[in-house]
DNA sequence: TTGCGTTGAACAAACGATTGTCCTATCTTA
DNA sequence: TAAGATAGGACAATCGTTTGTTCAACGCAA
């Protein structure tokens, strides 16, 4: 059992208050030196450390935030916490993990389970466009901000890219390199993320005058398996596609098994774009083209909303978007792999 | 501001204890149903829910678990955490992440918060052979699990493989396939995963009869980076093997990525062998042979002893060991990979 | 000697919940 | 009708800190 107040000021024969004044070097304490060294030898000693959970009580903050996500395993969402992280425990503060699986119910109890502990804050990546949950956060007065995708009111405190212009970019790609058929592996229309890409991808071919085939738009969700079904799908049409922008690098590895299996080269039979540039995108073979988000930042600039919060005790309505940036590799352009990173490293190995 | 007992006993004009009767459904309390269904029917108003930081300082258990691992974004350690997570929170706990990158301070620094904290209890993924915060956690008497890697007294409570069994199992693998030059990509003498596993090299060369060349093993701690320059000095020797076992499957991808930027072929010029069969492992083409240990088990299995430790009270000394699989993929065996899990899906794609 | 300003701490009231004990009506029974 | 039983809650201590207030003792000046 971890040392108390109580007993270090039965052992230092002074009132608990006092030990707590000089373990938190309280200005307002006059003390004697002689009483001061004591006890400060005393804490020493005894390697004394405040209960946080009596101090959470007295002091109404816990420093613990909370990362609300679908799923850790997506390494797009390990990123993203550990820029949560970095931004939060160098200020004192540990940071709780939820996974949800994208189930709003898990979302929901776990959501009240953080409000019973009383945490200081919440990072939620999981929210959708009407989301109950997020009105309730308002509503509760949680400090919390939202990542990746936001939800319905434009007044969330939010951290995330600028979806349509990504959308669009990765589109323009594909059209700048002829293809005409382009596919989409499309997110649910029950979030931002979803919503947005897409309307990207519609812009995209608008302006260069195409016309929307919707056979071409194929709900995928947010899973490999989902991306692998409904490339699967597109790819066996009579009349199929010679590109696919997928909504998710994730979507995008599924269509890209998915392309493999059914013995279509990548990218000379489809090309594959993906959207966040996980680490999993470089690694493939071909790499995988992509929109690159800087994920890690995500985290710490929600972090950093957080706290700001936190500290200025009222909710701010900021939103932080980072803009999002075309990354050609071997998905879409063939060679173009050995043409960036791989190159100079073999040169220098062939020496 | 959440709602307190206080104030719903002012409401109902009854002590703030018969309320917390009531909401906990303490069988000791004889109470007038009309009374009690008045109380119920407030607490549903209210949305009543205790304040977790005073419950917790009163029962002297917060209900929170810690899980201290090197880095989340290894997908190692995220199948991990997720394992610990979907085994602790249905029993409503929640689960604090802290990412050490491998650093001792940071470790230490993690585990005097967690214990200011009062967290219930701690799965440490990253100890050492010699580790003092091992040693300190045992003398605070906070209940633990040690998971994937022990420490050096044989008793503490532990989850993870037979690693001397599947560090002879990927060389026995290799020796099979007529390799006669090995080279191993060799983890920490300070870390016990990185022991065993060349002890299981060294025991499966032995037993063929091979002597040891000690050129062949190269330390590559455990990060991708660390697995392409250990990879790059074996594999521009003179005399270079024509195999290497890594000991995990990010230092192996990190071989991997060397070995193709050297113009080296997979498995035809270099084979090379994994050890955890992360996600990552299946989809890089060619496949990463590698050693099978059940991930997100050791999660579950980890935070089952937790728990245990938790309601008993008692700190338990079982040890979970889970036996390790070879998985044989494209890297070691040309052609594994088509014959695994492809085939089937691409037969009925070309139907 | 009286009065006042300092020193150096002690006191005590929170923060919200839990839980063993005590108290007061009302009811039962002889 | 008096005594005991029982029902229905109230009381109060406690968990470990924090922090505004009080207080005794001492020193010093008038």
């Amino acid at each position: 059992m971890p040392v108390t107040l109580k007993q270090l000021a039965a052992r230092a024969r002074v009132h608990p208050s006092t030990i707590s004044r000089v373990a938190n070097n309280d200005p307002s304490l006059r003390i004697a030196p002689a009483t001061r060294t004591r006890i400060e030898t005393l804490l020493r000693e005894t390697d004394y450390r405040p209960n946080g959970v009596a101090r959470g009580l007295k002091l109404r903050q816990t420093f613990v935030l909370a990362v609300v996500i679908p799923d850790v395993t997506n390494p797009f969402f390990a990123a993203l916490f550990r820029g949560v992280e970095d931004g939060a425990s160098s200020r004192g503060y540990n940071v709780l993990l939820c996974n949800t699986d994208g189930s709003p119910e898990r979302q929901r109890s776990h959501l009240l389970s953080l409000h019973a502990r009383r945490v200081d804050g919440i990072v939620l990546a999981s929210s959708y466009l009407k989301d109950p949950t997020v009105r309730w956060l308002r509503h509760q007065a949680i400090p919390y901000v939202l990542v990746n995708r936001f939800s319905d009111e434009a007044q969330d405190p939010f951290v995330g890219s600028d979806d349509l212009v990504g959308g669009r970019l990765a589109t323009q790609h594909l059209l700048q390199l002829r293809h005409r058929r382009i596919g989409h592996l499309a997110g649910k229309a029950t979030v931002s993320t979803g919503v947005l890409r897409r309307r990207g991808y519609l812009a995209a071919l608008a302006e260069n005058g195409l016309e929307v085939d919707s056979e071409l738009i194929a709900e995928s969700g947010y899973t490999e398996e989902g991306g692998a079904r409904a490339a699967e799908q597109l790819l066996s049409m009579r009349n199929r596609p010679t590109a696919i922008f997928a909504v998710t690098d994730m979507t995008a590895v599924g269509a890209w098994g998915a392309a493999r299996r059914m013995g279509l080269r990548i990218p000379e039979d489809v090309a594959i774009v993906g959207y966040n540039d996980i680490p999993l995108a470089s690694r493939l073979v071909p790499g995988l083209t992509t929109v690159h988000v800087p994920i890690h930042e995500f985290g710490s600039a929600a972090a950093r909303l957080l706290l700001e919060q936190i500290e200025t005790g009222d909710a701010i309505r900021r939103r932080v978007i980072f803009n999002p940036e075309l990354i050609v590799r071997g998905s879409t352009v063939a060679g173009a792999d050995a043409s960036a990173g791989l190159r100079p490293i073999a040169a220098a190995a062939t020496e």
